[in-house]
DNA sequence: ATAGGCACCTGGTGGC
DNA sequence: TGCCACCAGGTGCCTA
């Protein structure tokens, strides 16, 4: 499930693990996910310690005592397993290798992290750290949500001029960072816009109420996520896999959770993408 | 420059 | 049980 909230909840979770921690050995079982991997990955990233994980959007990075940067993105299916770390904290044992584990990092403090993404619509590079944000892949991102980056005047001038759904507009990360199809959905829920609206044609004092609402939505999530590391040692160890609630995604037919509304969730499809909305709520 | 559609890939679900 | 259509949390790239 990796929007922002689930990738920084990876982050945490990898954290402990891997932070001021050599990778004693990285392994990588096939030459490529979305992409081909940098040239000799593994043999670059073992014997490396992980100085701090960050996160940027969707992507986490690992900056390494070596100069360079891990890129991770979870695309639709990655996800990141911790398992045998010496504090109890996650999965203790290590558990039999599964099918579409494609890169293992052995830590030398005993914690194995498993990359497993069975759809390979994620990534990984290597990246010198100290030009890192102008990868290609980083440079056009817009300001992080949760930063003082992301104003009522940004969001405002970037959308202004923007012919097209405000649901399409948002998805576009050089709008705003890290929001994907579930938190656009229940943020346009929660600021009781529609989604299929032209962004230039909504007033910027609507737009504006986006901007704290996106904040919370997002907060709500991470929340959520924390509380679910809670869980790891007795659960199946899937980091990055949570309860949430949601107001509107994936509710289509059931009931809009507004006080006294009797409407129902609809569902449209938005460039191919569903959008969940309450037609009542939303104008 | 901007907008829209396609492509990448596997697995789960529901209908016949 | 088998087969098939459809759906899924992302995003780079190509075309108008």
């Amino acid at each position: 499930m990796p929007e922002l909230p689930e990738v920084e909840t990876v982050r945490r979770g990898l954290a402990p693990a891997m932070e001021g921690t050599v990778i004693a050995q990285a392994r990588v079982n096939r030459p490529d996910l979305r992409w081909p991997f940098p040239d000799r990955m593994a043999e670059r990233l073992t014997g490396a310690r992980v100085l701090q994980l960050r996160r940027r959007s969707k992507y986490i990075l690992a900056d390494l005592d070596r100069g360079e940067t891990l890129l991770i993105h979870l695309g639709m299916s990655g996800r990141m397993l911790v398992s045998g770390d010496p504090l109890g904290q996650f999965v203790h044992d290590h558990p039999a290798p599964e099918k579409h584990d494609h890169v293992v990092f052995d830590m030398a403090n005993g914690a194995r992290i498993t990359f497993n993404d069975p759809r390979r619509f994620g990534a990984m590079d290597l990246l010198e750290t100290s030009t890192a944000e102008a990868h290609p892949l980083l440079a056009q991102i817009g300001p992080e949500p949760l930063g003082n980056g992301f104003t009522e005047s940004h969001l405002v001038d970037a959308l202004k001029t923007r012919n097209t759904p405000i649901k399409s507009a948002l998805l576009d990360q050089k709008t705003v960072a890290g929001l994907g199809n579930i938190y656009v959905c229940e943020a346009l829920f929660r600021a009781g816009i529609h989604p299929v609206r032209r962004a230039r044609n909504i007033s910027a004092k609507r737009i504006a109420t986006l901007v704290p609402i996106i904040r919370t939505v997002l907060e709500d999530a991470i929340d959520a996520g924390g509380s679910s590391l809670k869980d790891f040692r007795q659960a199946d160890g899937e980091l990055g896999y949570f309860q949430h609630s949601f107001d509107v995604y994936g509710r289509e037919g059931e009931p809009c959770r507004t006080p006294d509304c009797t409407a129902t969730v609809q569902r449209v499809v938005q460039s191919g993408r569903s959008s969940f909305y309450c037609p009542s709520c939303q104008r």
